[in-house]
Parts: structure tokens; sequence; C-alpha cells
DNA sequence: CGCGATCTATACGATGTCGTATAGTTAGCT
DNA sequence: AGCTAACTATACGACATCGTATAGATCGCG
């Protein structure tokens, strides 16, 4: 048959995603990717109609890998509820490939509606976790839905928000409110304890 | 002398804000500008000497409108603690203006360290406020700072996500993670639906 | 070892945007 | 009213990017 593929589909899909991620929908230009690509332009058309095609299956596939590959593997891994909530954390927020990427479509989807579309199904998977996690320790439903909401904005905003701590790092601030949310040990300092 | 400023500076850096939140920095182009403010580019480079500068001004007016107007004015009306930390999140993040302005800057700072530098800033000044209110009623020093970490990132990280809540409004389950976080015994808001 | 499908390079016109240059218009002062 | 500074409109060349067209290169298969 024909030669063999050197810039097949995935790279410029791989390759639009990282650019995504470093400077949002508006600096995936065609003639960028190919650039770093080190090919021109001239086989992109051959496997997408246009650049919009391309966002498309950018879009399909960060959708695929932020559900099936993260959730799944969470699940997989085992471990108490606490660590799966961590681990699916760590999967998503601290992966140098991924974080980057979840951001800039969150921003994206404030201003277009099908990116928001997709942006919903992503995060329902994920509250669904949250919530089956917590309610294993916590029984208001209520309130399982709002320790949720807090750890997902806690995992979402720490990387939008740019103050200081003083003394202590980003990290040690963080693990703490994880405490709190998690209800783990510190006993005596629970979160929002109900009315005497 | 000359003629009545039609077009002043302030208005294209009002427009450009506006743009800015609207479509992110990529989306302010002086001719698109010029087109909504129904003239053409032509003043524009008597008071700006490019793009860039029009950028930096937008900057600064955003910086000293974040700080000045809000924080100070959350000082002034008075009230007690709880009370100025909800204003506080009402005047940045309800209002319709200042609030999309406010998470394209953070989406930006993520590619670029001086809009990243102006948003410490701006963060830390927020932050500060946080800390003090949440200090009047929680004394270790360590969870004063986790819970100000926490109420910051649900009231931007509330913006950036999509998830649904079922039954609940969102602003219900925000309701009751305010209520978590600043320790106060809930009085019986009705929010809907109850738990069992 | 050459055919042919498949990918790649190059050239093209169209469009949008930048920043500059220059001429036109307007409002306040004398 | 007329002058003049300040603002505006228009035209320009430069550049980036789009999507298309077309010719060239390359590898697998027969």
């Amino acid at each position: 048959m024909g030669a063999t593929t050197r810039t097949p589909r995935e790279r410029w899909i791989e390759e639009g995603l990282r650019v995504l991620g470093n400077g949002g929908p508006d600096a995936v230009r065609i003639e960028t990717l190919a650039k770093n690509l080190g090919v021109t332009k001239g086989g992109f058309y051959g496997f997408f109609a246009d650049r919009n095609a391309l966002l498309e299956e950018m879009l399909d596939t960060w959708e695929r890998e932020s559900i099936d590959e993260v959730i799944d593997r969470v699940h997989q891994e085992g471990g108490d509820p606490k660590t799966k909530i961590q681990r699916a954390g760590v999967l998503t927020f601290s992966d140098e490939r991924l974080r980057p990427i979840d951001l800039a479509v969150r921003d994206w989807a404030r201003r277009d509606p099908a990116v928001a579309a997709r942006l919903t199904r992503v995060d329902n998977r994920r509250m669904d976790l949250l919530r089956e996690m917590i309610g294993t320790f916590c029984t208001d439903p209520d309130e399982v839905e709002a320790r949720s909401l807090m750890a997902f904005c806690v995992a979402i905003g720490e990387h939008f928000l740019a103050a200081e701590h003083g003394p202590r790092t980003r990290a040690e601030v963080i693990a703490r409110a994880a405490d709190l949310l998690l209800d783990r040990k510190r006993p005596q300092m629970k979160l929002g304890r109900q009315a005497p």
C-alpha cells in the first residue's frame, strides 16, 4: 500500500492538545502544529476537514482519557475511599500533560456551549466518584454534596489561585484542607461542627 | 483647544476589558474594539503605543478596581465578619462585569508571568481579608489558612466547574458549603429538599 | 524492482490584523 | 468667524493563517 504515515491523526491531536494546554484554543493553529511536528500542513487536510474538525477530535480524545483512563484506573487500583479520592485528583490535576488541558478546557467552556456540554459529562462523572467516596464516611446527603463540591473546587481552583501562604507551602495548606474535608485525624478541629 | 474626545482612553480600556472577559486576551483586537465602539482604529494609536500598551492599562484598571473598589467597600460597609466574607465574594464573583474579567485574567495568568504577578497581588489582598474574617471565629492558624483557601477556591472554582447536583441547585450546595466553612449553625434556610 | 496509495512540500488567493501615514472633520478659543 | 489642536477615516504594506491545488517523495506490496 502506501508509505508509512509519518504524521498520523493521533500526532496532530496530541500536539493540538499540548498546545491547547499551553496557550488555549486560539493558540491551536494548524501551521504552528505542523512546525512543531517538523512537517508542513500539507498532510493535515488529508486527515481533517478543517481546523474545527481537529478541535472536535481533540475534545473527543480529552473526554475519553479524562473519564475512562482516570476514573477506571482509580477503581481498578483499589484502596480505601479517601485514598481513591486523592488518587483521582492526582491522576488529573498533577499530571503534567492532563492538567493544563483540563484547565484550558474549563476556560474554553465558558464561551463555547459545545465544550461546556462535554465538560459537564466529565465533571459529572468525577462528582459521582466524589459523592460515592465521601458518602462512605459522611451520612447527610446535603453535606456529602457540599464536601464534594468543595473538594472539586479546591482541586481546580488551586491552579487558578495566585495567593501565597506566608510561611506555609501551598501543598501544606491543601493537605490540611483535605484533612478537614475527609474528616481525617486532628479530630478536635472538625469542619463545620453542627449546631450545638 | 481641540474637539471633544468622542472615544477617550477609558472607553478603549473599558471595551477591552469587556471583550477580555467574553473571549480572553486573544479576542482583544484593536479593530474589533473600534467596531464595537462605532469608530475606526484611527484614534487608538493616539492614546496607546500599541496593542500591548492597551493590555497593560487594562490590567492596571482591573487591578485597581479589584482591590480598591472591592476590598475597601467591604470594610466601609461594615457588618460582622461572616457577612463581610460573603459580600467580598458577591462584589467580585457575582458582578456581571467583574466576574468574567476575573476569570479570564486567571486563565491568562497561567501563561503570562507578568499577569500572574498582578494576580498574586490581588489574590493576596483577598486572602488577607479572608484570613482576618475567618480568624475571628477559628483559632488554629493552620486551619484558618485551610478554610480561607477552601472558601477562595469555591468562589473561583464554582465558575470553572460544570458538574450538576441532581435535585439541588448550585446555589444551595454553595450555601451549605459556606455554612460548613464559616462554622455557621444552619438557620434552617429552606433550600428545597431536605436530607432524610 | 517498479506501481500506486499515501503522505509531504510548495504555491496560491482570501482574509484578518497590525502599525503607519496622511488627509479630513470637529469643537473650543480668540 | 477663523485657527488650531484633537480626534477620525481611509489607505497602505507587512505578516500570519486559512483552505485548496498540485506536483513530488516514499514505502509496502505484488
